[in-house]
DNA sequence: GTCTATAGACCGATAGAC
DNA sequence: GTCTATCGGTCTATAGAC
């Protein structure tokens, strides 16, 4: 779990509390930081392989030594990185959050409130297609209050729904989104939409491609069943 | 589940297969009824154990030891009904689709098929807002594979989703809903509703009533996001 | 020679099955 | 009530860097 180097630094739980000493960098500085780069390198390819089986698997289904297989490492070696097969669910769900910011973060200035929600729904269903979105079982305690004592991932949580909820609110100030329904209805809606099984169920019916079946869910999501 | 009367039955692996023959019935018709009932009664208290525990945990945190303990019988008694865990989740889904084809039935012959949609949604979210509605995982494949063995589970599934799609058909024919959404997708935006986590993440908030999170929930179904 | 990280055996608990 | 398999988690002997 958490390598704290002899200086003061608080607790972290990544690899790059394993960086030297700065006084030393100077000796072996190009050294160290490829050491890290290896290790950090290991943690990326552990997250991605965590991020795949959640999404293919389920968290309950996900075993540790799959994980540690995937990534090609033996087992106790995963727990150098995270302390838990909860800890390492975390640390995909950052991970997907940090992707969902920086994908927030990239969309066009000028587009409209209602226009950067579609946007949201539709990267999120994207990633649900291509088998990149991680989804937890709701109903596991144990799951969950680990990652309500997550403080990276209730942060990423935070300013994700907070960017959102102030689209959804604009959106109902320009009259582009129901204002009947409250916000946080909304934003649950689109959050939901990440683990939607009907994208899977249409998929497997093989009668679209993944770009019809988005365009169908994102219509049957924003613009509903009932004839307009 | 539905429970045939000895007459004209066909070859089943719950209790009443144990059923005696029928030209003795006239010896001791009162105790071997008796007898099937005693055992009908407890398959019954099995499958809705199950049915909660369903609802409650899901499909891969609920232990057989559970069952057992939830009606009061012996884990082995269990094994006397039902020959796996993934046999007692398919009797809780046959259950239930036996309670939908009645609730279906009990719907007024007059009521227009969009009406007819919305209230099957509305069934299912108040279903699911009970506690009563059993949700199992898509991704886990030996259950998967049990309930496509499951003729009675089939048949069910069959019936109900004919029946509903006739209407998703007739209510696109009348104009009451987007005939430009493939009835398929349609049929599976309902069905998803009884695995929503959206209620469940509304009830957890405890801002709106149960009748308010249905009306919600179903709003956003039918009316979709975006204003009208 | 010392120190660290790893790989793979190992353990305890638990769940399904009978 | 027992048996077996499996899973999360740990321990130890070793290989390699310095």
């Amino acid at each position: 779990m958490p390598k704290h180097s002899p200086l003061a630094r608080d607790a972290d739980t990544d690899t790059a509390s394993k960086v030297k000493p700065k006084h030393l960098d100077a000796i072996a500085p190009v050294k160290v930081s490829f050491k890290v780069q290896m290790l950090q390198a290991r943690e990326d390819a552990i997250v991605k392989a965590v991020n795949r089986l959640l999404a293919e698997k389920g968290f309950d289904l996900m075993t540790v030594d799959e994980v540690a297989a995937e990534v090609g490492i033996a087992k106790a070696s995963l727990y150098k990185h995270f302390s838990s097969k909860e800890d390492l669910a975390a640390a995909a769900m950052v991970r997907i959050l940090g992707l969902a910011q920086a994908f927030l973060a990239s969309l066009p200035a000028d587009a409209q409130p209602l226009a950067r929600l579609v946007a949201v729904a539709r990267w999120m269903l994207q990633l649900q297609l291509a088998g990149e979105m991680p989804s937890l079982p709701s109903q596991n305690s144990s799951l969950r209050a680990n990652l309500m004592a997550n403080k990276a991932y209730l942060d990423g949580l935070v300013q994700v729904s907070d960017q959102i909820g102030g689209w959804i609110e604009a959106a109902q100030q320009d009259g582009s989104v129901n204002p009947k329904i409250p916000a946080l209805v909304v934003l649950y809606t689109l959050y939901s939409r990440a683990c939607d099984p009907v994208p899977g169920f249409l998929k497997a019916g093989g009668q679209h491609s993944d770009e019809e079946i988005v365009e169908l869910v994102l219509s049957s999501c924003f613009d509903g069943l009932r004839a307009r």
